[in-house]
DNA sequence: GTTTAATGTAAGCAATCACTAACATAGAGG
DNA sequence: CCTCTATGTTAGTGATTGCTTACATTAAAC
């Protein structure tokens, strides 16, 4: 892993853990294993460094494409499919999620870009899949972009009690059975 | 508004801002119109101004006694009258749930509490509303803290998007619609 | 009218921060 | 062997921070 990296990487924990502010060049250098001095000459501000932490390690491209594939699944295989994978994408990104809840308010436009690239797309694309299937008969009749809003709304407050919060109670569900029975709630509360 | 009371509200608003440490002993106090030293008289540190601000905008008391007024209500509008006043109080906090997400992970046991207690009271009295019903026959089988999970969680994220991450797509949507399909998908998924 | 409690003003201290300058070292490529 | 590039070491700068000390003001209480 060449220096540059190392000191990314530094910076994504420590973001994460302490904050922008809290987070000090000092210490990200000593958790690389370089110099202070060699993470300036890499990055000429604290504040270039933080830009290229969240843009390096965005998810943007992360989803696309893995609706088409659900077409010709059952909708209730598609929508555990699609859960399940996007609690994965979560999971991975957690640190970067964990920067933005805590700095979304102090560096507004570009945190705040990402992160809802990262989420509008994931809610067209699912609001128009509900679209198709209303259009099929399938589903019932409803508003999609509000029954997007609340299939991934179910399972981004999963995500975030057991992963950001760290509760216990909800850590020790099974994580299975909890995709099983959102979507078991949410296939009844939608199909014809 | 006597002194205390003034220091308070502005530290509250700056930490909210802010956060912990961005927000300064000097600008609280500038904020507040009076003198940085006054705020030192009032409070021994910023670590306990900081304690006091989170225990006194405290939600804790906010929601009890909410549930058993809905006992004697239609399982349809018991919903719609609790998340109504869920997202009211979300939004009545929403200062201090802007602090708790940013800071959650700097001060951990203090911050955390606070912020279970809060959800936790709600997702047990919501369980347990659940499993009462499925007793009467009225619900179908289904783990009920799940089921509580799955209900909070749509609302709290609705409110995390429209409110906390300012998102205007969301703002846009009518809230009374929003509760309405929310609350319509969730009973349509858990009646028997 | 004197005391007392709450505030203000001014100055500053010790620590920490992001960031820089100057020079030494080391390894790779020619 | 020489050069170049990347890094380390050391020291330091100016700004800011939480917090303190010392003293003045004010207004209500007695």
């Amino acid at each position: 892993m060449d220096t540059r990296e190392k000191i990314m990487d530094a910076a994504l924990m420590l973001f994460s853990k302490k904050g922008y502010i809290g987070a000090t060049t000092r210490e990200i250098a000593g958790n690389a294993g370089v110099a202070e001095v060699t993470l300036f000459r890499h990055f000429s501000s604290k504040e270039k460094l933080f830009e290229e932490v969240i843009n390096t390690y965005s998810f943007l491209p992360a989803l696309k494409g893995l609706l088409p594939s659900l077409k010709n699944m059952d909708y209730t295989d598609a929508l555990s499919e699609l859960a399940g994978r996007f609690l994965e994408r979560l999971s991975e990104r957690k640190e970067l999620i964990r920067i933005m809840h805590a700095e979304i308010h102090i560096y507004p436009a570009k945190v705040r870009e990402i992160y809802h690239n990262f989420i509008d797309e994931l809610f067209r694309t699912l609001a128009s899949y509900f679209r198709e299937l209303q259009l099929k008969k399938v589903l019932r009749d409803f508003s999609p972009e509000i029954g997007a809003g609340a299939f991934l709304g179910m399972f981004f407050s999963y995500f975030n009690s057991k992963e950001l919060l760290l509760r216990k109670d909800i850590a020790a569900m099974d994580s299975a059975a909890v995709i099983n029975e959102f979507v078991n709630i949410f296939t009844r509360g939608t199909l014809k």
